[in-house]
DNA sequence: ATATTGAATATTGGATCCAATCTTGATATT
DNA sequence: AATATCAAGATTGGATCCAATATTCAATAT
């Protein structure tokens, strides 16, 4: 297991700071599919005993990044094709409608920071952290919809997928058609037309879909 | 705090019972929103240790029912207008597009069982066993869909509101309006006209929405 | 050679204990 | 009387220890 060991401060709770490294390296496709998680390994790497680090791990569970089986431990949890597609099809219904909601409410804070964060993604090179810069970009244009609910599980739905999103940007054209459609959603917002941004959103993550299952049926195949 | 003591199996661990027991408690309005839920107390309940209480309510947080408080403790957690309004829009949408999707593919035996439990939640003068049973009604509309990630969102969503619902029921003309809509939906799918199904669960669920606001505001104002 | 048994080891789930923090209430101060 | 202070008790977060279960691997039987 590659995984940086992490000193615990005492504003936050161990299991919290457990959780957040273990989500970030399994995001970050640090950790594989299938990778075991030892609970006594992990506490060691954290200087905590295993208590705080099987709070993480049910919390890891419930967020759909790991499995754990009773008595036999926990694993990293893959993802088959179905779910991937079914997870892109989620979020294309939900970011459509946060997006719409936002326009109309729209400060131009927002749209500017948008537009940083659009540049940031643009000059970024290093793909772990595309999916940092990605989000941001998307957030900056969701949040004013003032949908917190909404918000919270796209997340997490996110979080299920982002490992392959990753490796769909580094496939040919990935990143240039991410930034054109990205820039699209951007003027669409700018220019107040929420129902052109949605549709822009949807389309955005039905392309990524669709490169996103083709990789992983070739990687199947391979298997 | 009313809470049944539940005697621990071998089969699952301590942890998924004490989840599920609290879970249910706060569901059914056993438990009201800012209860304490002290975890020595509980443990005292279950005849176990605090650790798998702690599980518990780590994981009951996920799911929005619990507060907790770092060295403050638990409490069951309520939610604002604001909130539940929100919570019924991402039902509507979502439940939507899983009825729809549903429709197409939907065995007799699916509008059958949908059918029996309609009629149960019609039969049913147990306002605690309406929530079950309205659940059970809709998921056999669902289920044939396939989208497993869509309907677990979904049962979180409805986590978080079931108390509520469950007060908009007992309004006035509240058991009335929902049979009738139940009976609706379920014709749709007979006769398999997918965007009137998705047409009638979102009136459904947007319906319930403006009776829950109403009754959440009565009640803001009395306190 | 292959399959099967069972002891040794590894690993997790939970109980008990300790330390850190919060809450309460009595006392002191203005 | 109202507010501030601080000690005692309550409560949580985490460490250590024990019990329950799973896995591994050598010895045995077929």
């Amino acid at each position: 297991m590659k995984l940086r060991s992490v000193d615990i401060g005492k504003t936050t709770s161990a299991a919290s700071i457990v959780f957040d490294s273990l989500r970030q390296a399994i995001i970050e496709g640090e950790l594989d599919d299938g990778d075991p998680l030892r609970q006594d390994e992990i506490a060691a790497l954290f200087n905590t005993s295993r208590i705080p680090v099987r709070e993480a791990l049910t919390r890891l569970e419930q967020h759909g990044l790991v499995e754990n089986r009773r008595y036999r431990g926990a694993v990293v949890a893959g993802i088959s094709v179905d779910e991937a597609a079914e997870i892109f099809d989620f979020r294309s219904l939900l970011e459509g409608e946060v997006i719409a909601a936002s326009v109309s409410r729209m400060t131009p804070a927002s749209l500017l920071e948008a537009r940083r964060h659009f540049q940031d993604f643009m000059d970024s090179d290093d793909p772990l952290e595309w999916g940092e810069l990605n989000r941001r970009f998307h957030y900056a244009l969701y949040r004013d919809s003032g949908l917190t609910y909404h918000l919270k599980v796209i997340d997490n739905a996110l979080d299920r997928v982002e490992r392959y999103l990753r490796a769909q940007l580094l496939m040919t054209d990935g990143l240039d058609r991410a930034n054109r459609e990205h820039l699209e959603i951007l003027e669409a917002c700018e220019a107040g037309d929420a129902s052109r941004a949605a549709e822009c959103t949807r389309q955005h993550i039905q392309g990524a879909k669709r490169t996103l299952i083709a990789f992983l049926e070739t990687r199947a195949n391979d298997a």
